[in-house]
DNA sequence: GACTTTAGTCGCAAAGAGTGACTAATTCCG
DNA sequence: CGGAATTAGTCACTCTTTGCGACTAAAGTC
C-alpha cells in the first residue's frame, strides 16, 4: 500500500474502516514512516483488472486480516486536495467491522472519530462522508447489525442504534419495531453479564415480509 | 466535450441529466458522430483546477444553456467497462432539470429512461444508479421540487411524486403530510387548465420546523 | 431476605395515516 | 340556460403506529 508506482498513480482506492468501540465510533488509520502526515487511511493505487471494491477489500485484509462485513462506495474525491499518493482522484469506500473481529495488524490503530490525528484533507473529507453515510443509511441497510458480532443481545443492538443515532431510545418501542421488521431470530443461548437477568442472544436473519405500505414522507428540512 | 485530450484522459466527469416529461423520466444524451456508440451521456475529461461538480455544471450549461437545479455526485465508475473517453475512471453526477427549462441544444435529445438507445455499459450503469438515487433520496431531499418549475399546483406535485414512486397516492393524505412538513407556501396566482376548477399555485419555500421526533425505522429488507 | 440491576412485556393514550364522501369552481354540450 | 363532467380542495371517520410509564422476571450483592 505504501509503495508508490513509479509513473505516479492516476487514482487511488481508499477505505474508511469503521468499528464501534463501546460507546464511540472508531476509524482505522495506518502509520506512515516517511510521509508528510504521520497517519493516513489505508489506500492502494488501482491494480489493473481489479474492481474498486476488490481493492478496498484487499486493503481491509491487509490491515485486519479479514474483509469488512459491509463494503460500500462513498464516492470520488479530488478537487485539488492533497493525498498521500500522487492520485488526482481517490475513490473512497466505507467498510464496517464488528468490534470483536477488529484486531489491527502492526502499523494500524483505531482512533475515535471525535479525536482523529491530522490526515490529508482529502482523506479527512472521506471520513466525514463515511460517518454521514452510516447515519443516513441506518434505516435503509443493516448497518448496525454489521457492526455487531453474529450473535448479540437486544440491548446490545439498541445501544448500537443509540450510539449511531446519538440519542436514547425507548426499550419497548425499539423492540416492538424490531419485531414488526422480522429481522432477528432468537438463538437458544443466553448471556449473563455480571449482575442482572441474563439476556437471550439473537442473530440477524431477515425474513420475507410485505413491504410496508406507506405514503409519502417529507423527511428533509433543507434546502 | 467530444475532443479527446492527446495524452489520453485519465478520468472523466459524466452527468446524467434527468427531467420528467409528463408521465416518464427522461435522460439527456448527446449524439456522437464518430464514436462506436451513436449516443452517450454528456461528459468531459477533467480540466485542471476544476472541481468535479463544476465540470458537471459546465456540461449541463453546454447541453441546455443553464445549470441543473440540483446536482449531486452518484459515484465513481470504472471496473473495466468501456467508456467513450479513454478514461479508466468516470465520476458520475446526477443533475435534475425542470421540464420547462429543459430545451436541449443541437445534438442533444431527451430519451425516456424506459427506452434508451445503446450507450456504453459504463454509462448505462450510471443511468441506472441515477434513477436509484432519485428514488431513494425522494424523501430525504427536495428531488420532486427540483423537477418542477418554481411555481406549481399541488396536483402537479402529487403527480410528480406518483411518477417517481411508481404508485398512486391519496389526495387528502398527500396534502396532509405536505402541510405538516411546512415545505410550500401559496402564491396569489391561480392556474386554469382547461376544464375543472382552477388550482392555486404554490412555491417551494421550506420553513423552520422542529425535526419530527421519531424512533427507529427498520425500512430495509435485505441483505 | 431485602435491595439493586438488567431483561423483557403489557396496555393505555396520543399521534399518524388510509379512505370515502363531501363541497367548490370551472368547462362542455345539448 | 342548465345539467353533466372534470378538476381542486376539505372533512371526518377509522384503523394503525408510536411514545411512554408501569409492571413482571431473573440474576447478583450485602
Amino acid at each position: 500500500m505504501r509503495d508508490r508506482s513509479p509513473r505516479g498513480a492516476s487514482f487511488s482506492v481508499d477505505v474508511v474502516l469503521v468499528t464501534a468501540t463501546g460507546n464511540e465510533l472508531a476509524v482505522l488509520l495506518a502509520r506512515n514512516s516517511n510521509e508528510r502526515e504521520r497517519w493516513s487511511l489505508p489506500w492502494r493505487s488501482q491494480q489493473a483488472g481489479e474492481t474498486f471494491e476488490l481493492s478496498a477489500t484487499r486493503s481491509s485484509q491487509e490491515a485486519l486480516g479479514e474483509p469488512a462485513s459491509w463494503m460500500e462506495q462513498i464516492g470520488a474525491f479530488g478537487d485539488g486536495k492533497r493525498h498521500p499518493s500522487d492520485a488526482d482522484v481517490s475513490v473512497a469506500y466505507l467498510g464496517l467491522v464488528p468490534h470483536e473481529t477488529a484486531s489491527p495488524r502492526a502499523g494500524y490503530t483505531w482512533f475515535h472519530v471525535a479525536d482523529l490525528p491530522t490526515i490529508s484533507p482529502r482523506q479527512r473529507a472521506m471520513v466525514d462522508a463515511a460517518v454521514k453515510t452510516i447515519q443516513s443509511s441506518l434505516d435503509q441497510a443493516p448497518v448496525a447489525f454489521r457492526l455487531l458480532p453474529t450473535t448479540f443481545t437486544l440491548s446490545d443492538l439498541q445501544q448500537m442504534y443509540e450510539l449511531l443515532l446519538g440519542k436514547r431510545l425507548h426499550k419497548a418501542s425499539f423492540r416492538r419495531a424490531l419485531q414488526a421488521a422480522w429481522l432477528v431470530e432468537p438463538t437458544d443461548e443466553w448471556r449473563s453479564e455480571g449482575r442482572g437477568r441474563p439476556a437471550q442472544l439473537f442473530r440477524y436473519s431477515p425474513k420475507k415480509r410485505r413491504r410496508p405500505h406507506r405514503g409519502v414522507r417529507f423527511d428533509f428540512l433543507y434546502p
